[in-house]
DNA sequence: AGTAAACAGACAAACCCTTG
DNA sequence: CAAGGGTTTGTCTGTTTACT
């Protein structure tokens, strides 16, 4: 890396401070983030759990808050993480963090937030790790974490501006996804809780007076011709298994596929999932009895946190927190998905467990839904078909960008590459 | 034998206390 | 009172045990 190296404290103006007392909260008010808020998946901060503070806290209780450009950093649990402080702040920070102010004489924000998100500054933050139940970074310890600087500040500035470019890309992505997905949802909706999908004379068949049939299962009217049935009538539903993880050969690099539901918590927002953090060997199929699921196979989480989905892009097989439905029943994985996902109140009523809800392959297999003729279920399928490939693609496009970015910034910060001004 | 539920450990986050 | 540390709480998940 560089020689050109300046401690981190020399270029900040300020550091927000709220560290190490509680602060009172309120049912409304100024949202509180705290530490969970703080993701690399994005440039600022979540709203997870957000919690609230009034007037009066806000005025009072805190030593300093954040303003826009601020660079929060966490120092406690996972520390090193860090996001930017938006233009409009709406929110205020209190405990296991710090807001860092940059001096303008002597960086730009937006490299230094490059740089500390880099790999090469991440790794030195760990190596700070102080706390022997709970990794925890000392404040007193900034001033040894070297910043490496450019040849100028033009070409830091640059640096900075192409790292957070590629990451609004990347979000912009998944915001287009987001729509692209309640577009295909409501569509679902439309057609099949409201039953206004188009009738012979494209009209809406529900409004325009299609006949309908009252369905003594359902309890309720539903167009003649279809059908009351259950989960098990749409798929081929089939739950994992986890095979014996202190025998190694059970698990390669690069093997069959194999997910787990943490797998998709950390691929939050994803819908199509090609493969998890480790794949099983043919010991491992053979030893815990797995079968591999096929492409379009939807995946659906059964333990602790139900209702976790996800469609097969390549074949694969899964832990034992999944049941997955294998679309070999006539019925598309776009329909089969939001069946699936229409249920999903349902599912998780019908869960049981003491220490945390389950729900199981018999009892899933028999929450009931609708079977539409298969004609409009075609049609549908026809219609979103395109969706699903592009929010497919998308997703993917997004893997390349975060590759590349991740991948560009070391070369940058080392002068292998440099960027045109 | 295969599936479901319970157990227990790991982990992370939120909170609170002590010390200089 | 700031800063550094631990305690508590809650969630998640692989493994074991129990039950068809």
């Amino acid at each position: 890396m560089k020689d050109n190296m300046t401690p981190l404290t020399d270029v900040l103006d300020f550091i927000v401070d709220n560290r190490g007392k509680t602060v009172p909260t309120s049912d409304s008010g100024i949202p509180l983030i705290a530490t969970n808020c703080i993701k690399h998946s994005s440039i600022y901060p979540t709203f997870d759990n957000v919690r609230y503070v009034n007037d009066e806290t806000m005025k009072t209780w805190f030593r300093a808050h954040p303003k826009p450009n601020d660079i929060i950093f966490v120092n406690k649990g996972t520390p090193g993480r860090v996001c930017l402080v938006p233009d409009a702040v709406g929110f205020c920070f209190a405990q296991d963090m710090m807001g860092f102010r940059c001096d303008p004489k002597k960086i730009d924000y937006q490299y230094l937030f490059a740089v500390l998100r880099s790999n090469f500054i991440q790794q030195k933050i760990e190596n700070f790790h102080v706390g022997l139940v709970i990794p925890h970074f000392k404040k007193g310890d900034l001033g040894h974490i070297k910043i490496p600087r450019l040849s100028s500040r033009q070409l830091e500035l640059a640096v900075g501006k192409l790292y957070i470019k590629l990451s609004k890309k990347i979000e912009l992505n998944n915001q287009i996804n987001v729509e692209l997905e309640a577009m295909a949802k409501t569509l679902y909706d439309y057609w099949f809780v409201q039953f206004d999908f188009p009738d012979a004379n494209s009209k809406p068949y529900k409004s325009s007076g299609g006949k309908m049939v009252y369905n003594e299962v359902l309890k309720r009217d539903i167009p003649e011709g279809w059908e009351n049935g259950s989960l098990d009538d749409i798929g081929q539903v089939v739950g994992g298994s986890t095979p014996s993880t202190s025998e190694r050969n059970n698990f390669a690099d690069i093997a069959t596929p194999w997910i787990t539901p943490n797998d998709l918590s950390k691929n939050q927002g994803n819908k199509f999932i090609s493969r998890g953090a480790q794949d099983v060997t043919a010991d491992g199929i053979k030893s815990a009895s797995l079968k591999t699921y096929p492409t379009g196979t939807v995946l659906l989480s059964s333990r602790a946190p139900i209702g976790y989905m996800a469609i097969a892009q390549n074949p694969l097989t899964t832990n034992q927190g999944f049941k997955s439905f294998i679309p070999n029943k006539g019925y598309s994985t776009e329909f089969v998905y939001y069946s699936v996902r229409n249920s999903l109140k349902t599912i998780e009523q019908y869960s049981s467990g003491s220490t945390f809800k389950e729900i199981s392959g018999s009892v899933l297999k028999t929450v009931k839904t609708i079977l539409p003729e298969s004609k409009i279920v075609d049609d549908y399928t026809a219609t979103v078909a395109d969706t699903f490939a592009r929010q497919n693609n998308l997703e993917l496009e997004n893997q390349q960008l975060s590759s590349l970015r991740d991948w560009l910034l070391p070369m940058l910060m080392n002068g292998q590459v440099t960027v045109s001004q």
